[in-house]
DNA sequence: TATGAATGAGCCTTCATTCAT
DNA sequence: GATGAATGAAGGCTCATTCAT
């Protein structure tokens, strides 16, 4: 009965998926090390047991939501990808890229934890290079289409600009008004 | 015959500074929750109830660490804080900025471990808005002084443009060419 | 397939009370401070995690035996708390007590060692005075119905000297001849 | 000098008898285990290392307190330890024993630490049973003097008595009519 | 598949005791 | 005699992980 087995798969994967999702809840807000996987499954309503049936370790599952997260943010780009970035879809680009923080709290929040604990976190590192180098690549490929002389200079400064935006407005959400910081990085970069 | 009370406060205060900059090195490398008493004692040469003798708590550790290299950064900055900064010391706050970067990686890891781990964040929250209130405030008033129509806007976004630049140096110091930024971004803002 | 409900209550119930039966073995033998918890895991033949499977902390281990052996002691004396005391129930009541005690020894070697450490063990004070006050009255209105112009003194006096009675037989139960004293102590009060 | 060597010796004694009085205060107060040498040590305005000096361990600290309360208490009764109990040394004892109840609560509340704590009870045994057993002689020999069939019966029970009513006394002193219990006890036992 | 009892390594912390000065 | 820095064993407790059911 395939239709039993299809049904079965997706039940399977819509329960993954909620773990998960409670999951990135609780590691963005209480962190990693202080999120213990009882936690976890009280909040998914669920049993601890359950938990090693969906995932091999607790790391196995950060593991998983990061380099889950990259792909998404990653997919949500595609449309960007098609090789040239034009002034218009750089446009785009950034208002891309807030209304994606914007809509990914908690995953950013676990981005930048892994970032801040480089020896204890190898293991986003590949991936993590994997989401930056197209991005800086068609960054600089932009900055060059408009006459700088530096572009990867400039693409690097762009990307370091939206993590430190990114950081600063999830720390203190209510201080910061995207729409302003959105105009002056546009006014800068133009 | 016990020691004078001035070789008593000279041991104190060298060892407390000894166990500090082995914690400061390990909580940078390996995370706060990840780093154990075990591990500074072992570090430092110690035993570890000798850390209980200098520090109520693993906390009060770090509380202390982040809280003493806080005061340091402000130190650092006096300088440019009489009130006004001038076009000239906002480029040399830039300069500075940078070399504090380059000489205090360490503390600038903690700086991102408090951002981004919430079980610390919530250690060094007060301290930190007392580092960046009249950070922010000095900032608004220059671009204020330079015509912008939106000093605090902007003062936030250099603000979280050089917590940007900070992180990526510090992830990758290989691919961050310091000077070629620093050029970038007084074009920028000037 | 996980057990049924009923299973695990049992099972939990079980393991609940094997625990603190151990537990009392121990602290009466060997105070409460001097006895660890791995020391009751061991002898309880079970893992030292699994006892916080089932108690919250240690003080709540105690805690929750004095409150237990108390309630038991109240049910105990049930009968005779219909309100009056005939002489035939004060009887009653003088051998009942010293049956309980008997019975119970290691319940009230825990009962003196709170008493006897008042900072220690506020936890207790309260359960104590639930239990100690329709104590006091029911033999107060008893000795009033034997005419004694001072109830209330002689009720206390009572009260002290089965607490008396109770901590040498506990101290020294060979030396004590149970029966001999209750003769004694119903040829006094009567 | 014979001179500065005496005056040497008292001082030290001197010295001995503030660590002593300073830990039965804290002994009496939060019991042993949870009194530590620190605490002893800053309440007595010394140093740690000094009451090592002065006691071998903590055990033997106490230890040394049980002794010299328990010798102090024997002393203090000598009066009536010329042999035979007279009925007026007797009221005269009643007397003295809640006299002294009153005026050393400390001690007091150490020697019932001593009876209900095990740990404590191993390191005072044998001085316990010096002080309990010419006690119980005398009280034996004064009733069988007042013709009771069950002398050694009846002067376990008084003793009993007095350790109840001092126990209820510690616990709970206001509640306790000192007077009306030992005019109850007189009229119980003569 | 799902449960939660059970384990045990490892954590933070305390504290009696020692010892160089 | 006097100090307090230093030690390290031991304690209470947490938690990722396993496993019988």
């Amino acid at each position: 009965m395939p239709r039993t087995e299809k049904q079965f798969k997706e039940l399977r994967e819509h329960k993954r998926l909620h773990i998960m999702n409670t999951a990135i809840e609780l590691f963005a807000n209480k962190g990693f090390a202080s999120t213990s996987i009882n936690m976890i499954a009280s909040h998914a309503s669920i049993s601890k047991g359950l938990i090693y049936n969906y995932f091999e370790s607790k790391e196995e599952l950060i593991k998983t939501i990061i380099h889950n997260g990259f792909d998404k943010f990653l997919t949500e780009f595609d449309a960007n990808k098609d090789g040239v970035l034009t002034k218009d879809e750089f446009i785009y680009f950034i208002d891309r890229t807030f209304e994606i923080l914007e809509n990914n709290l908690h995953f950013w929040k676990i981005y930048f934890m892994v970032l801040a604990q480089p020896e204890v976190m190898k293991l986003a590192e590949e991936k993590l290079m994997e989401l930056i180098t197209p991005f800086l690549k068609t960054l600089s490929e932009f900055f060059a289409s408009q006459g700088y002389i530096n572009p990867m200079a400039h693409a690097r400064l762009f990307g370091a600009m939206m993590d430190g935006v990114s950081l600063n407005y999830m720390v203190d959400p209510e201080s910061f008004n995207i729409e302003e910081m959105k105009q002056i990085i546009k006014d800068k970069f133009l």
